[in-house]
DNA sequence: CTAAGTAAGTTGGACAGTACAACTAAGTGT
DNA sequence: ACACTTAGTTGTACTGTCCAACTTACTTAG
């Protein structure tokens, strides 16, 4: 078996070798929001029909990938973030995919997992169209998952606050128009600590990634300056990680 | 379908939603090693035995999950690893999952990539072992590959060099013992620019990654002190990345 | 109406780490 | 002896963060 290669391996092979068992392939979702001043992740709550393993826990959106209907992984987590909470283009990212012999009950299954960020407004009209979904946040202490979905979840946060550290993702989780420090408030829920505001200024200005409009946000105290995404929406990568105090 | 949730998605769901069709399940590998000064990455040649798509073609070293064997996917890869290239505990990365109706003749298939960097002396080792085995340069043009592994190929020189800005990963690509400069060139090479010397060499003794050790490097020219890894291998996320030149 | 309070946004000095170039050190080949 | 090469150091300029103090604009209490 040492010289094994190509998409040729594996137990049983016969005739090209595709007649053994294949794993379940699923396709699940780990989609943050902010709410009430933390990072939250939406979960459904399971069902209990007759074979469904985990009923009644709280698991990540996500399914079966559908072999008729899906081109790619991709189009597959797209359908489902669309299908379940009608965000249209939020960010959407591949996280990594978990598989092995224990994490489903029904046999060996991999899942493609993806992390998406959506602005507060989208995950609210989630809630609130669907009463078996949930919000819950994403750092404290959770109900138990179904499947290895703690674990996926885990990572995400981990990935989430790794790339913040050098990235401008959170403008993915804000609303069309905002202010600096609303902003700098979402990094700082990210990351779970304070920034320096006027470094965080000066590299948000300088980043080719805000542009301010010609409207201010008022408030309790002395207005502020609105700004948006500019067109080009993509994440932008900093030169440099935030401060990180000992 | 817009409610939609769980594992219980798919079309012919039946009795617990098993019985629809199952994508095929791989796990492939990208092996990247350095030979010749140039960033390489270890290929096999396709077999051209009856229903094998891709006959004599290049392609990434993988196969399919053995649900039999594998008890999860990181553990197919290393033993894919291990039985192909002898390396014991090299760097081992998940990189991503494709999955596409199209990417194998053979029906809807979905591959779980992971990247290796294996020093110079562990890539000749596989090379010589099996003839099957080819090191083609990563960067530079490229054979037509089966199935979409030159995307994936792509994607992984992409991770490389993006982690290489700020992190110690070319460490693992070094022989037991090396010089400043040799680490340094190897960054060049894996980033394909040149880097300021004195900034490197701050930053990098700086790091707690190598220590010096009490030997010197012959040369033609002037003996250059000899390091090696410290014992905790992690790789080192510096708050920096190296300068972008314009 | 005034004073205190709060948050937005600016300013300036200290500091760290890189950029760049010039330098010294230690070996080679002619 | 000399030029040549590479290892490694030194020093100045510069960029961007860190931190604290400041101004600005608005609200609320008295």
């Amino acid at each position: 078996m040492a010289g094994r290669q190509g998409q040729g391996g594996g137990a049983g092979e016969k005739g090209g070798g595709l007649d053994f068992p294949r794993p379940l392939t699923t396709v699940d979702i780990v989609i943050f929001t902010i709410r009430q001043e933390a990072l939250h992740v939406l979960l459904v709550r399971r069902g209990h029909a007759e074979g469904e393993p985990f009923p009644d826990a709280f698991a990540l959106p996500g399914g079966f990938v559908d072999v008729a209907r899906d081109a790619d992984l991709a189009a597959c987590a797209r359908r489902k973030l669309v299908e379940k909470t009608g965000v249209v283009s939020p960010y959407l990212e591949q996280l990594g995919s978990w598989g092995s012999a224990t994490r489903d009950p029904r046999g060996w299954s991999a899942t493609h997992a993806y992390f998406a960020l959506i602005p507060a407004s989208a995950a609210e009209a989630a809630l609130a169209a669907d009463a078996r979904w949930f919000a819950l946040d994403a750092t404290g202490v959770k109900p138990k998952l179904a499947f290895d979905h703690a674990e996926i979840l885990q990572a995400a946060v981990q990935r989430l606050r790794s790339k913040v550290e050098y990235t401008s993702l959170p403008a993915f989780l804000m609303p069309e128009e905002f202010t600096l420090p609303e902003l700098q408030r979402t990094y700082e829920i990210v990351l779970d600590r304070a920034l320096e505001k006027s470094a965080f200024r000066t590299r948000m200005l300088s980043a080719d990634l805000i542009e301010p409009i010609a409207k201010m946000r008022k408030g309790p105290n002395r207005p502020a300056q609105l700004y948006r995404l500019k067109a080009a929406a993509a994440p932008v990568y900093f030169a440099r990680t935030f401060n990180a105090p000992e």
